[in-house]
DNA sequence: GAACCTACCTAACGCTTGTTAGGTTTGTCA
DNA sequence: TGACAAACCTAACAAGCGTTAGGTAGGTTC
């Protein structure tokens, strides 16, 4: 009937891929069996070599998808600023495109910031290209927006930021009383002005 | 020859509880083996059964002295600043006190920031009572130093300074550039001030 | 010196793991 | 109609897992 590939379809390939994603976020990489992987995808544990060669291979393809969702937010997050100068409004912005990437994109990025360390040493290896070139996106935007300090001392800035950022999807439920929008806004708030404004 | 308990010795069962401790943080829950932490004890994996029931009550063990260290480093902070009213003093101390647990007091700590989500839902269970006593016993310690917040407010500045403190397990070298009290410094520069110090 | 405990070892158990070889079905295309 | 490939299945493999039963060596206690 259909022309073909220009309708994507819901590929097999893609339906593993979902769902090794959601099990890696909940159970880690060595906690997640390929028959669990299969299961959830209404296959057979064997099958799912016709898509991927290993189950390393297979991290690594969930892995590189949650990293290209978070550069795409990034970088759409930047176009719709570009009429802006004010500082706060960049960096509240950002971190809002990197919760929601988080929190509203399924289980791939999650899968990144939660599973990535517990990954065997050359699924790490094969990431850490892509995953350096996020953080390369984050170090530029930091120089923009804030030109008096020098490189090492954002860098470690923004490494406090990624902390605070990255836990919160140990803690945060974004069905709960807080909106992701709104944590986003405490978070950017916090990352400027710090908590004083509540000293007596 | 000796006494006998007075001067502790360096046990059977304390050794393996070192070599587990080092192994979990490294390779997680899932990813350690008995075996291994047996090798790494000198021992063969059957005699760890002779100190522990099971892997996860040895995991709980590793975790629960875990955060003895970090509410025994808490209470003796707060011993030592009975006589200052400063509160980025308090802070400072504070945040130093907490990240000195996880570079400088062994693996127990460590394994405890990197590894509490990839546990068993029973070991994390097990936990949980400690767990929420030192979070606790942040809180209260907030409330002192911010009376004009609220305790909602609080607990969300919180967990993103927990956050930032915690993700440092992931990335800082203790033997490189920064010791870990300029490390404490910057975060609680951060933590009450925010970057906007650095604004052109 | 007999009884007993602690701290280990040996050797295996039942089970699960990632992975593979070979077969079957289904649909497309010439 | 026949060739072909994509998408799956069956059934097994070697290896590794947590765990256990039973044994041994050395020290302490009565």
């Amino acid at each position: 009937m259909g022309v073909g590939l220009q309708t994507e379809e819901i590929t097999g390939r893609a339906r593993v891929l979902d769902a090794a994603a959601e099990l890696f976020v909940r159970q880690g990489y060595v906690g997640t069996t390929l028959r669990q992987i299969a299961a959830a995808t209404g296959i057979k544990a064997g099958s799912i070599y016709h898509h991927f060669e290993s189950k390393e291979a297979l991290f690594v393809a969930v892995l590189n998808d949650g990293i290209v969702v978070m550069i795409d937010a990034f970088d759409e997050a930047q176009s719709s600023l570009a009429g802006t100068d004010d500082v706060a409004v960049h960096v509240r912005e950002h971190v809002r495109s990197h919760l929601s990437a988080i929190f509203e994109n399924g289980p791939y990025t999650t899968a990144h910031v939660t599973s990535f360390f517990s990954a065997p040493a050359e699924v790490r290896a094969a990431v850490v290209p892509k995953r350096d070139s996020y953080e390369q996106k984050w170090n530029q935007l930091f120089e923009v927006l804030f030109p008096a300090a020098n490189t090492k001392e954002l860098r470690l800035r923004r490494l406090i930021l990624f902390g605070a950022m990255n836990a919160t999807a140990e803690w945060f439920d974004p069905a709960g009383n807080l909106t992701v929008d709104q944590l986003a806004t405490a978070i950017s708030d916090q990352f400027l002005q710090g908590v004083t404004q509540y000293e007596s």
